[in-house]
DNA sequence: TTCCACTTGTGAACGATTTCACAAGCAGGG
DNA sequence: CCCTGCTTGTGAAATCGTTCACAAGTGGAA
């Protein structure tokens, strides 16, 4: 199915476009379901409140493949997008911290059926460990080294309360571990090479308060 | 305590300026707490991840209180960034959708803390409704309207699937609402007024994903 | 075959944000 | 008092991302 990947500009993707790429793909993904074959730029920037021009531009990093006065078709840019995401893989998470946040993102179906499986939950709570969440054994805090590796992890969600994240995540690094997803307000201190993606609902809230309080005083 | 309100250029911060606000301050408060009374714009830098420059940028913003040679005053900054953020005031908030991302959002005090204060929970499921989550009796989903007035909702929180978020969110704008953190899968469309910040787990995780395959592809 | 309506791909203009570089200000010591 | 070391505040430069504008393909109709 992929001899798409003759993808040119590996090179260096704007963070933005990946991040718009992941929407794409959604959108794609509910045309391909209503049995749509092509989709023209405009239609796919309206879907995801950008513009024509943007959504080309974004697209012209993978390479070309529309077909003027037509746009692009559905499957093939499906493949192209899950290609350049790395969705054709499934990767192997693990999750830190099986409180209230880890719980919820554990028991989210769609991760998995997007390739991201966890299989190793790690927690140090006396009273969870040992006991089952999902399918998968909960493991005490000091198998942490010894979980990742036969589980072969590619990849950490940090659900610990912020005070013990640092020292948890540089026991990941040291594992071998190269992308962290982290929930805990704690700026992590990682080394270059290993990709994080803070996600601070808190900034989010106080960005939103920040936006009410301009508007009130605007008026 | 605040007679900081001199702020003078509320012109139109830079999102990425506001959202570094939010972590300025996190950093502040911990020196705070442990008795620090002057922090060097390169102090903050090496905390958050910046650059001294950056974070001497995004200050300027809310005018100059630095002091040359010394560095700002924790108490000030702090004061002046929980003013810039709107976190003088109480802001009153719904949940919408007491699945389990929500249940997990209502119950995390730090947003208590923060000044978000959640007033109202709605959910449409019948074995919920008339429930209490925490201190917060849950009410049905036809009660929506309603219940933003009578709680004097600031901002709305949407926890529910995908597919009813749109719909939701148009009787929120229209009952008022100029705010908006959306948890759904759901690119929604509001007037240019309400302000909305979306939280997506997927496109973190897919970006992370992105940039372990390149790494892989690089060696 | 030619024309037409449509849409892509992309250099170039634009706008926004980040980084640089340095004059100016402050505190403390001599 | 002046000198020294340190740090801010800020224009100007550099970088990065978005939008514009249009030549060049494409399929279909005549
Ligand atoms: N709940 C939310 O809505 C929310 C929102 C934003 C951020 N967060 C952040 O997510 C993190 C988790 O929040 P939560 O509400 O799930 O808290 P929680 O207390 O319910 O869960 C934390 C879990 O981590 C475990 N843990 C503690 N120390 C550990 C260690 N050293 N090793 C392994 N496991 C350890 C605890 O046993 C507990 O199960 C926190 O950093 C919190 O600030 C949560
Ligand atoms: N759980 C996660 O980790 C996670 C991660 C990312 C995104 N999300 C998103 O957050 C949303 C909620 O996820 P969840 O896991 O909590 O799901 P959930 O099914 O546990 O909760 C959804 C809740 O919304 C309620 N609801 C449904 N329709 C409603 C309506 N019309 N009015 C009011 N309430 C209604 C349901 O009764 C239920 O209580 C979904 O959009 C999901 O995609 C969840």
């Amino acid at each position: 199915m992929n001899d798409f990947t003759s993808r040119v500009a590996d090179a260096k993707i704007p963070d933005a476009t990946v991040r718009r790429f992941s929407l794409y793909l959604r959108y794609l993904e509910d045309f391909e379901r209503s049995g749509i074959n092509s989709v023209a730029s405009g239609v796919l920037a309206e879907r995801g409140g950008t513009t024509a021009a943007q959504v080309r531009k974004d697209l012209s990093f993978l390479g070309s493949f529309g077909k003027r006065g037509l746009g692009y078709s559905v499957r093939e840019l499906t493949g192209v997008l899950r290609d350049v995401l790395g969705l054709d893989s499934v990767w192997r998470v693990a999750l830190l911290g099986a409180g209230r946040i880890g719980t919820a993102l554990f028991r989210y179906e769609p991760f998995r059926a997007r390739g991201f499986h966890i299989t190793t939950v790690i927690d140090n709570d006396p009273g969870k460990v040992g006991t089952r969440l999902g399918g998968v054994m909960i493991r005490g805090e000091h198998e942490l080294e010894c979980a990742l590796t036969e589980d072969r992890t590619d990849l950490v969600i940090v659900a610990v309360p912020a005070p013990v994240a640092q020292a948890l995540v540089d026991r990941v690094v040291a594992a071998g571990i190269r992308a962290v997803l982290n929930y805990a307000p704690a700026q992590l201190r990682l080394p270059d090479d290993v990709a994080l993606r803070n996600v601070s609902m808190t900034v989010e809230l106080e960005s939103l308060s920040h936006a009410l309080t301009r508007v009130r005083r605007c008026r």
